[in-house]
DNA sequence: GCTTGCAATGACAACGCTATCATTGCAGTG
DNA sequence: CACTGCAATGATAGCGTTGTCATTGCAAGC
């Protein structure tokens, strides 16, 4: 005699396809294709078994059909953080690429933390996604090998300054440090500050801030005073690091910020300090954050499009499910918007 | 002979247990509990097991473990929208509440759509979470029902004001919208305006609006002009609204708004049209964003603490994750911060 | 030497579904 | 009237784990 073994029992008496199949006198096959509107089935016995589905108030158990089929429908997300608002935009765009096909994102946030997010990705593979989309292309070398040996399609989204596993979608950070300061420069400014956020953590704040500097040396010209602060990023920040700032390097014409929270810190600060913008100091952001376009004065800083990114970063993925051979990029680009602050 | 299906030849060699377990010479159970951390082991044994992993580059699947122990480790998470700030505000302490465990959370989000939350919701049950946390408890009867028969707990987060399935945690709406009109009734203002948006779509702004409304008519004060605005929360839209609002109703000394967001672009209409805030026009908001505080001169609003609403929407799950016999309500609260706007 | 007791491991049937192959029944054909 | 073709359905073996129970081996106790 076979052993039973009696885990029903403690569970909440779970409806399933053969208990549905009973009730409407057909298979479980039947079940199982009219379930997934797969394959023919006779109206008569459609409206038959949805009957017993509604009847008993079936709800299909994924786990175990993603484990017969061997496909999760489900898309892993990592990105670094929630509170920056870069993220959650990418987000969108990521759910509105996926809006239609019947495929769940799994989020995970790695606090910009690279061994965090060698857990984080061990724990997503363990579920076998379709596909992972990936902030950045800085990551541990076992997180790159476990992304790489998982032979699903890798989607590194935000930045292409770095060689990605698979596939890149954004813009060069490096590329928008260096157009930063050659619109400054054009634009007559000699004497630069900056003002900045987690420069450990952030690589790409740090990649836009040495692409910055890079084109300032090139012109002979030196940053006059910066100011970097820890952990997130937020407008608190930017506000406090201004003032401070300025006390510091009186001398300086224009401010760049790591990006526009920072940079709209430093706009509450001026309007505080009755510091006339952009005649006595003049600010320029990174991001394009709607916010920016509402201030009394419109931000001037760099628009690169969040939502795009991660709309592109899912349709590569649809659109090609086979990871190719070779690497590759996309690049989403960026554009100087000019603002009233510079 | 039994059937062989070939499944295999087309997945990219998956390593399983029984590969692990054939290579380290112990059975697959052996190894199921070393992965798991769950059982007497010999030391010398693990140290075998873990090499194999190793060698292998092992990953378990999550998915025929879910199914076999009958314990997914998700938990379902329902927001409306991830562009009001507010929402990844309450992930973040999700997210916080979640560290340590080995639970992952799935991210659904409906865009206000109580239609597009049942198939949300019908989609995430079908994953088996151990629990589902969702904004707000305004539901169709038919989400309503399938989360009643689930028999997870079921968290209702952000309100208060209704009776839910499971477990409620957050504020009232309606008390906040209260207080908020007897705060500014008792520092002598008469002559009130609305700014809001959303008014069909998002309950909970609703239900303020409505609270306030009340405590302004028992006063014998009417509304003396309103102006909301369809779709999303944005600062642009509180600035144009304001604007508008101050057009034709220009009497007004004071101006609500739906949400900090709003009010922030009515404080950037006056700083841009000239207005003295409070002096000439009073602004209050709802939420207690950081940027209010950060402004140039500091928000009045309420604050209500989103991070805190998610952190123990998780903890009274995990505390007891088995759905008591009654409905309880965990009120999270709010405060006045008095600010310097009205 | 022969039990006991327990640490350590093994065997194997679930878990709920789907892919595959097999079968049925019936209309149309010659 | 047997025969073909196809729409519709059924039977069943996995999918890769884990829970349960069984077994092994060895030290301690008498």
């Amino acid at each position: 005699m076979a052993k039973q073994r009696q885990r029903l029992s403690d569970r909440k008496s779970k409806v399933t396809v053969s208990d549905v199949a009973r009730l409407a006198q057909v298979s479980d096959s039947t079940v199982s294709r009219i379930m997934r509107n797969h394959g023919l089935i006779a109206d008569a016995t459609r409206v038959r078994v949805m009957e017993a589905v509604r009847a008993l108030g079936y709800v299909p158990n994924r786990i175990a059909g993603s484990l017969a089929s061997l496909d999760s429908q489900l898309v892993g997300v990592v990105i670094p953080s929630l509170s920056n608002i870069v993220f959650p935009e990418v987000l969108q765009g990521i759910n509105a690429g996926l809006a239609g096909t019947n495929r769940q994102s799994v989020i995970s946030v790695t606090d910009y933390d690279l061994d965090k997010e060698e857990v984080v990705v061990r724990n997503l593979l363990a579920w076998q996604p379709a596909a992972v989309l990936i902030a950045g292309s800085t990551h541990t070398d076992a997180t790159r090998r476990m992304l790489d040996q998982s032979g699903i399609r890798i989607v590194e989204f935000m930045e292409t300054d770095y060689p990605p596993v698979d596939v890149a979608v954004g813009l060069s950070h490096v590329a928008a440090g260096m157009v930063t300061a050659r619109h400054l420069l054009a634009r007559g400014y000699r004497r630069f500050g900056y003002v900045g956020y987690g420069g450990t953590i952030d690589v790409r704040a740090r990649m836009r801030y040495d692409g910055f500097c890079t084109v300032l040396s090139e012109a002979g010209v030196t940053l006059e005073g910066e100011a970097m602060s820890d952990g997130q990023t937020s407008v608190g920040k930017g506000r406090a690091q201004t003032a401070d700032l300025r006390a510091r390097a009186p001398g300086v014409e224009v401010i760049v910020y790591s990006n526009d929270d920072m940079a709209v810190g430093g706009l509450f600060h001026c309007l505080s300090a009755g510091i006339r913008v952009p005649e006595d100091l003049a600010l320029f952001g990174f991001n394009g954050l709607d916010i920016g376009r509402e201030l009394p004065q419109p931000l001037s800083t760099i628009r690169s499009n969040r939502f795009n990114i991660g709309k592109r970063a899912v349709e590569v993925f649809l659109q090609d499910p086979i990871r190719p051979d070779r690497p590759s990029i996309i690049d989403t680009g960026f554009e100087v918007f000019e603002g009233a602050t510079a």
